[in-house]
DNA sequence: CCAGACGTTGTT
DNA sequence: GTCTGG
DNA sequence: CCAGACGTTGTT
DNA sequence: GTCTGG
């Protein structure tokens, strides 16, 4: 699955790699440890066009009432997108990418949770594949919050050492289709979620201030180091 | 028909 | 809003 | 995802 | 145990 994850690159780093432009004005601060409920970049298309927005993490469905309506909806099953409620109507219209460096899972090992640090080996940057929603506030004047969801699908070789959910990835040929809010093909839209290459991944252990979202600099990826060792 | 859920993961 | 359960 | 709070009244 | 905050 993927709760946390990294990003670390500039906006106009993101412009030039996607081919779009800022929606507004905005900056995108670094950050090793990223967590749900943070506003983050996303690629969307609207039109013909790419643009970079920033979007909260974790989908809020347009018909809650609350922000906290008590869900937990940072992920979504690739599997069963079309079957969900909440996640039928996005996947056919609101599709989005997260850009991202890399991303932690925690193995379970007897009693304890053992943070690791994964990137691919090829690209520097990972296209997960997501969804977005736009909620409107019942206030009248409140502004409305986009939201977005990171789909999972199973885990790979390597990472399935890990865990048995991955994040969906998507090759930067994919992003056209993917993005096309006007493609329709769910059966081969749901074919680009599929787990990634085996030979393509690498992960290693890091240090447990990473389960702390409070800390955030670019030493939790520095990899793990037994004092005694 | 109305009421109530609408999510994933992991653990039991 | 839309689907499922009663 | 994990960490941390989870409560009220009255007094300082 | 469960919810909120980051």
């Amino acid at each position: 699955m993927c709760g946390r994850y990294v990003l670390k690159i500039t906006l106009q780093e993101l412009q030039q790699k996607y081919g779009a432009t800022p929606e507004g004005i905005f900056t995108i601060e670094e950050n090793y440890n990223v967590a749900p409920s943070l506003h983050m970049p996303v690629i969307v298309q609207q039109g013909d066009q790419r643009k970079i927005d920033k979007y909260r993490w974790g989908l809020i469905p347009f018909w809650a009432k609350e922000i906290n309506s008590g869900y937990s909806m940072i992920n979504a099953r690739a599997e069963s997108l079309e079957q969900k409620k909440s996640y039928a109507s996005p996947f056919k219209s609101k599709r989005c990418v997260i850009p991202a460096n890399g991303f932690y899972e925690w193995k379970k090992a007897g009693g304890e949770k053992i943070p690791h640090y994964i990137t691919q080996k090829r690209s520097e940057l990972i296209n997960f594949a997501g969804l977005y929603e736009e909620w409107k506030p019942q206030k009248e004047g409140e502004a409305p919050i986009k939201s977005f969801t990171i789909i999972t699908t199973d885990a790979n070789k390597p990472i399935s050492e890990l865990h048995d959910r991955m994040p969906a990835m998507l090759l930067d040929e994919e992003l056209d289709i993917w993005l096309d809010p006007e493609n329709k093909d769910t059966d081969s839209l749901k074919d680009l979620l599929r787990p990634w290459p085996n030979d393509d991944i690498s992960f290693y252990r890091v240090g447990k201030e990473v389960n702390s979202a409070r800390n955030s600099g670019k030493q939790l990826i520095n990899p793990y180091r037994d004092l005694f060792s």
